[in-house]
DNA sequence: AAGTGGTCTAGACCACGTC
DNA sequence: ACGTGGTCTAGACCACTTT
């Protein structure tokens, strides 16, 4: 409870030296390991600074440090005079962190999610590698649409290990609300970090072309997602058609 | 030389008050207004922590506290045992911190920009509100193609104020080898801090069609740019066609 | 009043690069 | 040997929230 393993001060190491760590990073690793563990659960407020420091025999500065890389990488969110909080999908405003998706006009509507299918299949040798799991292992595949307002925008075929997400059926996406990373986090306990997204420009065919409600052939911008948690773990891929037609995909650089 | 103006505690002052500032702030918008006034040019070192500590009369500590949010922002860049640099673009790095796109395959060969024209005009409604110019203010325009190889991957059509580029052809542009911003850095002294980018999917018409080698109503990334300097003012507003059957733009959400 | 995170300071020591 | 940034500590005080 209190021995947090082994912590040293790395004297006379090369900071090179693969092994090396400063002692605020492996703090962070170890409140990382006890956020993995769901010692804390998202929403819900960590143990303070000073209690922290005590636990890991360090400088409540150390644990400072280590707590505000964390809050830079969005696993915490800090609140004066609060404490503490792990991030969670069902914030509000973690909505379009992963969503890069504004309308051309002001238009404000907020996006709504409609499952069209789901159901479950063997990985093929692409699901596989994208998900880090064997060819043939369990997988789960959802079909949505995004809507804002009564405008289908999105169209998103989605890759899940079957493994993580037992239970996951039509009838449960259909009885959620809100989105479904805020879904996953809830229901399977899994907390979505980070995500790449590779865009290309693609014509559309049929299907999409209906669902859509564009004509064959349309130019939609296509995304294709990894999307990792705890660890660097891949544990979906997606690949989305937007109509850009009254929307664009939105991309801060700095 | 140094004394800098008024910096305070802002003791007894709420901190949702629009006038609060964190001393730490203070200090960054000190060494920002430095550096806008070109005090230390891009490549060069600024001064040592201890040397800005005794200028600003803080500790080293609160300068330290500002650099790192500078070096987070990528105005500076940290090097332990020699100092701290000014970020350039002409600093290897730097080069696709603006250019989201890598090839399919593996393919490593470095894209090298093709100037194709370069003539005056006056700024239409759009370019002025992009740009926060007047309309009919002089400006530049700037076609040039981007290759990977000898495969032409982008066609990008840049808008620039006149004010700010006096002097700029095609020669000019012929004549440099480096990246475009790197030029727009050492000749006309202008740096980029960030941008924003709006992605849509379109149809080659026949002219982008041509020069990109693809048939025309080919689906293509239209990626629209603008790029702010320092104070967030606008300095650039392009729009590229990105032919994507052979590379994708690569985004990471976190 | 008590507890939390936020800011500022001062000092010690370490690792890296240069002379 | 020296100067630079990097880490760690300890303590003081402030601002925000809750009791």
């Amino acid at each position: 409870m209190d021995v947090p393993g082994i912590l040293c001060f790395n004297t006379s190491m090369s900071q090179d030296s693969p092994t090396f760590s400063p002692l605020y990073r492996q703090i962070k690793a170890l409140i990382l390991q006890a956020l993995e563990a769901g010692e804390w659960r998202p929403g819900q407020v960590i143990p303070s600074e000073q209690e922290l420091a005590a636990r890991f025999n360090v400088s409540q500065g150390t644990v400072r440090k280590a707590i505000d890389e964390m809050a830079a990488d969005n696993l915490l969110v800090r609140k004066q005079g609060k404490g503490t909080y792990v991030a969670s999908h069902n914030d509000p405003r973690a909505l379009f962190r992963f969503l890069r998706l504004a309308p051309i006009d002001g238009d404000l509507s907020h996006p709504q999610s409609v499952p069209l299918d789901c159901w479950r299949a063997k990985a093929g040798q692409e699901a596989s590698r994208m998900l880090g799991i064997e060819p043939g292992a369990p997988i789960i595949i959802v079909r949505r649409l995004l809507k804002f307002g009564v405008k289908p925008v999105v169209i998103d075929e989605i890759y899940l290990p079957g493994e993580v997400f037992h239970g996951l059926s039509l009838e449960v996406l259909q009885d959620w609300s809100g989105s479904l990373y805020s879904l996953f986090e809830t229901r399977f306990g899994l907390r979505m970090i980070r995500a790449q997204e590779r865009l290309r420009a693609v014509a559309a065919d049929r299907s999409a072309a209906e669902i859509l409600k564009v004509s064959e052939g349309t130019p939609l911008l296509s995304v294709e997602r990894v999307t990792y948690t705890y660890g660097d773990k891949p544990v979906e891929w997606r690949r989305g058609l937007y109509s850009t037609a009254d929307h664009f995909y939105l991309n801060e650089l700095s």
